[in-house]
DNA sequence: AGGCTTTTGTTCACGACTAGAGCATAAACT
DNA sequence: AGTTTATGCTCTAGTCGTGAACAAAAGCCT
């Protein structure tokens, strides 16, 4: 769905050059270029041509591979030093924090800081780093993924219920100085994209994935793209009544799943005060300590996702956040959940219950994927283009080859 | 996600073959040539070129457009009399429907029979009635479609629980005379995709389909995809515990949400006999009748959907079945069941909810959409290509083009 | 009725693209 | 040091879509 087919002779170079950028980038920029053109099945002239293209343009840098068998060695296209820089923050119900990720997802750390749960305190001192970080790195930057923990509407309205944010404006909130494109989206759709692309999702056709913080957060992954498109207004698996709790959640439903599980619900299971995104210790603490709300959770937790597997039928479901912990602790409660509800045709094939292989890091992560994904389409590419008009200035080509960093170890 | 771009000269060709015969087939063969030209971006020469290719390769035709405004007549390009022909089936839990498809959509009936609810009955007639009309059809014949009423697992095989239907291998039962590619599917889930091609759905980004008969089916649709693929294990939404009830369903689990939901839940309501396929006629009664059972259908419909809105926020919900009916007997104790299960942000902007605009057809449509779908392929066309080696065989154009019976008034 | 206008279908020269073959290159192997 | 092997580069051939010029067929106007 989201490449979509060239028609035109024109539209066929540009599709092809996605497609190699692309296959860099998924790879994680570990490919040779040999082992491309047969992934991609291009002729090598033509892999030369698109190649050349590329690296002049500022959007690739080959390097030499490390290590050969025999024959002529051959190199590693990766990003290049001056190339394209996607921004991506993960802004957590107590915390952000902002980074900068190159072509192929290495990830460099701009900063992290603790906030009071606020809109303004949580938004206006990332706007202030995000305007620096941009004036620094110029033309360089395509693009600001933002993952938030709550709902996102279009226009990148949030609302976060035990927090009380209604409506809150994020564009607005992060100043005029934001990057274009600006993604706002849900930290569980974030994750579950990381977790499509470099994950235990990876190549899965349908999985799920449950993103477990103060609250719960799940979605559906299918053939690689979270259902909502990471920018829209699903994966909200916890709002759905799935635990015969009536209790009323703060979202304005009755019986919501995500009541029952999270480090809210285990604060609340202990008797301790909850909401408000404060008590990340006391419930770290509590996951730590007592059984009984450990394995409340779990049950809870597996009793949702066998209603999740009855209707969907995934191959995997992928845990993130303290949702490892809960597995690793109280496997036995959560599974004990799950069979009842089951029906019977799932309990011969139930689908594998795995931990991200991404932790915490997933939502920024996928914070970073979603703007690759605008930034690697014809119209990105083109944009990069124009915006870099001068493309072979002063040095040629075996110079700048030979002499400069190479990309990896270079800082942003 | 499905057309994939080319890469080539050569497959940019068959891209755009693929395409122009996509653009007939959705529009049902009603736009004209200069339309579809401009839809579709081509330059007219290329229109020209593709075109006759398709109509030397029966699978295009053209006829004068019956109108026109002003300058040279346009013509419009449909099925070819010889064209593809989709196979396409509805086995329901007491009857089934098999009809001929055309390319643009147009169905012919070709036999309908009731049957005994088991494996055998409902399978082997009609393993012999598809036997003959593929016989009679020879190599127009692309594929089956075959909808039924339970979870399909790959490979075909079915199981129903309240038809003690327990991994039923359908292509077997069907006989090795089925057509390929036989697609085994779901009938929500089939239902779901005419919906999204030719019903309410269409253009609708993300849509959630339910479908009421003897039991509940729903599925989502994104971008025009029902989930699982028309072929998979998803559109059971009726095995998610939704309303709270407690009590065992015959697939295995507990207080699945199509226990409250449908004609067996109406016929347990008034205390008769349920189960096995039978009582349309009774059931049929008891929703022209009682108030009382309706209103209960129709709360337990509007609670279930209400968690199914909160968690993956649909544009539109259309029903199909018995849905449209319980939605005009009983619509405020549906949307009254709806309100308190809905999150606050979501009662802002509810989804509309619609009655399906193809009525009980839609699963039969969805079948031969599924076989539409496998065939406007380029690997589809090729096969086509291959097994009509005599393209041109015994007439000019100019002659057959002229003689040869229209499309749309022949019989299949 | 006859000429003009409008729209569409057809044909062809042109540019852009990829495939594939042949050659050059650079390493490992013998 | 020569051979083997795999890769990168260059150039020709074939295919595709574009767009302009031309032909065709209808409605419109006088």
């Amino acid at each position: 769905m989201s490449v979509n087919g060239a028609t035109t002779s024109g539209e066929l170079r540009a599709h092809n050059r996605v497609r190699l950028l692309r296959a860099v980038h998924d790879c994680g920029a570990r490919h040779t270029r040999s082992q491309l053109t047969r992934d991609l099945r291009l002729a090598r002239g033509t892999a030369s041509v698109l190649v050349a293209g590329l690296a002049e343009e500022r959007l690739l840098h080959e390097e030499p591979a490390p290590e050969h068998v025999r024959g002529r060695p051959t190199q590693i296209p990766g990003p290049h030093p001056d190339g394209p820089i996607a921004l991506a923050v993960d802004v957590r119900e107590d915390a952000w924090e902002l980074a900068a990720c190159e072509l192929g997802g290495r990830v460099t750390v701009l900063g992290v800081r603790p906030h009071d749960g606020t809109p303004e305190g949580a938004l206006a001192l990332l706007g202030e780093a995000v305007a620096a970080h941009r004036a620094r790195l110029g033309h360089r930057v395509v693009g600001l993924g933002v993952a938030l923990a709550g709902p996102v509407r279009h226009g990148g309205l949030v609302d976060i219920a035990h927090l009380g944010w209604r409506s809150v404006d994020v564009p607005h909130l992060l100043g005029g100085a934001a990057p274009s494109p600006l993604i706002v989206g849900n930290d569980t759709a974030f994750a579950a994209l990381a977790e499509a692309r470099r994950g235990r999702l990876r190549g899965v056709r349908v999985g799920l994935h449950l993103h477990v913080d103060f609250d719960l957060g799940g979605v559906l992954v299918v053939d690689g793209h979270p259902l909502g498109g990471a920018t829209g207004v699903g994966a909200e698996f916890g709002h759905m009544p799935l635990t015969g709790s009536g209790r009323p959640c703060l979202c304005g439903a009755i019986g919501c799943w995500g009541m029952d599980v999270g480090a809210n619900a285990l604060l609340r299971h202990v008797g301790l005060a909850y909401g408000g995104g404060r008590g990340r210790e006391q419930a770290e603490h509590v996951l730590a300590t007592s059984e009984q709300a450990v394995a409340a959770n779990a049950g809870a937790l597996g009793r949702g996702i066998a209603a999740l597997v009855n209707a969907h039928d995934p191959e995997v479901v992928t845990l993130s956040g303290h949702g490892p912990e809960l597995r690793e602790r109280a496997g036995e409660a959560l599974l004990g959940a799950c069979e009842p509800v089951l029906m019977a045709i799932r309990r011969e094939r139930p689908p594998r219950i795995e931990s991200s292989a991404l932790g915490w890091r997933g939502s920024l992560l996928g914070a970073m994927e979603s703007v690759f994904d605008a930034f690697l389409t014809t119209e990105g590419l083109e944009l990069w283009r124009k915006s870099h008009p001068d493309q072979a200035r002063d040095t040629p080509d075996a110079q700048s080859v030979t002499h400069s960093t190479p990309a990896r170890e270079r800082p942003v």
